[in-house]
DNA sequence: CTGTTAGCGCGTTCAA
DNA sequence: TTGAACGCGCTAACAG
């Protein structure tokens, strides 16, 4: 392996001199600064990042620590974070849960990020009180990532808000009876993104009037498989049946629009579906929906921590990430009966 | 932060035996172990990793080097990966493209891999004669995962072999006017198992002596949007329909059964529709597929890896991956007309 | 079974 | 503008 002594020695020049020199430091005349550059790039020579970490205390690396990859949203969260390192040069250092909650017990603890990361970015995860502390102990800048927790800074769409526009289009368009397939519950990890946009539902339904119907709300766990499974079951409970649903994820929501078509029922003549997300299917099958963009969330995060890393002043308050209602075929006024 | 000489004089020994204790390696007392490990542990000890590869040559990290992270098929096996990856101690380290195509340019460029990694997974990437020579002189030990490139091993589904078992699949039903939704072309990056797979059907067809014919055969780019957009083209189009799709993945299927019940098509009585993957909507969706199983792909790649790595033997050829037909209800019979 | 010592390959002083 | 020398924190080889 070529090391930076091979370069200096070909160079001519002392192995500082390539060091500031590769580094684009400043107190390099122009002359050096080339050639050495240029017998870097013959030898093929690539610094060690270990070494230079131990020489400079940076690890020119990021870590995600998620509940999940494949996940419309995490996998989409993360692609924008590496897009954002990428560009910076960093690196991305990927914990993955794997969806088990069980290999929970000290998520944070020292060992999952042994000195190999500079910064942490954690995704949309409740942490225990242990866990917490364990986090804050580990030292380096974070940040939350669509979920909320206590103490820590969070980047996310203002969630009560996205509910709350989701459900005033639907009251808008004249619907009063109105369903709510809630998430939640589903990762193996809890997190207050489905109690948030729950709770926004309910604030609207009671702003306008409208009830809230016990029977009409169902867990749908965030997934097309649970989102149909409940939607089914409100459409075939006897007595009234809704007008409209609220998916609390686009997944969701592909559900309850299955279990509609299933049942002969007509989008939106019969039933009107609205979600949030504008996952990538929501266009095709014409949902309307709240759009998000979890890869402009992720990689607006990632830069929040690159620019503390590079001594900028600390964000406490990051910007609220922006929603917007897109309309398509699945929603319509209420049926006239 | 705490060092190994903390450890060492807090428990009244040398580095050298803090280091065997903590590694579990012979030669230790089990008392002196017993106490290295309790000092550790109080004192929150945890070693460097930059310091244990600089003295090691190890850096107990694995990348993982892929097209984009936010599909179905990378994002699971990234899933796969991890999980075999932190059962063994190892990080992941993730590059993706994210999907351009056009930070293209020296992908394998030294600086992509700053002597962090041990070894490298290649998914589903399509390389040029150029990246395969700088795959090659990164010299650490590498594998593709759902690909295939000329001198390299692949850790796979036989893709062949499922392509041909979902033709045969609605062959045996009786169908004869078969449609196939190719992939491929959607990357940004190009690969081979899109015409394996289309390979594989027109093989199987002709060996039932069925036409293949040019109208229908579709490209849906992999994806929900562009299968539904393809599938309507071909069902729209003036002349014979044909009564069965075979889409070279679920998610252009997905759009296929959407294609046909904006039209009225009765699924399956008019249409059969089979798909590859068994993509968690798959399911819900009532799509019968063939079913493979990234996740365990990666996993499966990693730990050959792995093994490598810790001395095992070289495997030439690794175990196809096995796929499995799965039958639901997008496919019956054709229609008698 | 345990300790001593010499690097691993850089970045970073400090002096020139 | 450049170079020499030190040390980051650990593992490995050797000696005891």
């Amino acid at each position: 392996m070529t090391g930076i002594d091979d370069v200096a020695r070909a160079a001519g020049v002392s192995t500082a001199t390539v060091s500031r020199a590769l580094r684009g430091l400043t107190g390099v005349s122009a002359a050096t600064r080339d050639r050495v550059l240029q017998t870097a790039d013959s030898l093929g020579y690539e610094p060690s990042s270990s070494a230079a970490h131990l020489a400079s205390g940076r690890t020119m690396a990021m870590g995600v620590l998620l509940p999940m990859i494949e996940r419309w949203y995490f996998a989409s969260a993360l692609e924008g974070v590496d897009r954002a390192l990428r560009a910076a040069g960093y690196d991305l250092i990927v914990f993955s849960l794997g969806g088990s909650g069980t290999n929970r017990q000290r998520v944070f603890h020292r060992s999952m990020l042994r000195k190999r990361i500079d910064a942490l970015l954690v995704m949309c995860m409740q942490l225990t009180p242990d866990e917490l502390a364990d986090l804050q102990a580990l030292e380096y800048p974070n940040v939350i990532v669509g979920g909320h927790v206590d103490g820590l800074r969070s980047v996310s769409v203002d969630d009560a808000a996205a509910a709350t526009d989701a459900a005033e289009y639907l009251i808008s368009l004249g619907h009063t009876r109105i369903a709510h397939l809630k998430g939640g519950g589903a990762y193996g990890i809890d997190f207050d993104v489905p109690r948030r946009r729950e709770q926004a539902f309910r604030d609207t339904m009671a702003r306008h009037g409208l009830p809230v119907r016990p029977e009409w709300q169902a867990m749908g766990g965030f997934r097309f498989a649970g989102g149909k499974i409940a939607a089914g079951q409100l459409l075939d409970a006897p007595g009234e049946r809704p007008t409209a649903i609220f998916a609390s994820a686009d997944e969701m929501a592909f559900g309850a629009l299955l279990a509609a078509h299933e049942r002969g029922l007509r989008v939106p003549e019969d039933l009107s579906v609205v979600g949030i997300d504008d996952h990538e299917f929501a266009e095709p099958m014409g949902l309307t929906t709240i759009r998000q963009r979890p890869d402009e969330q992720g990689a607006y995060a990632a830069e929040l921590l690159l620019g503390e890393l590079q001594g900028k002043a600390r964000l406490d308050v990051p910007r609220i990430q922006p929603h917007e209602l897109v309309v398509r075929a699945s929603t319509g006024p209420p049926p006239s009966s």
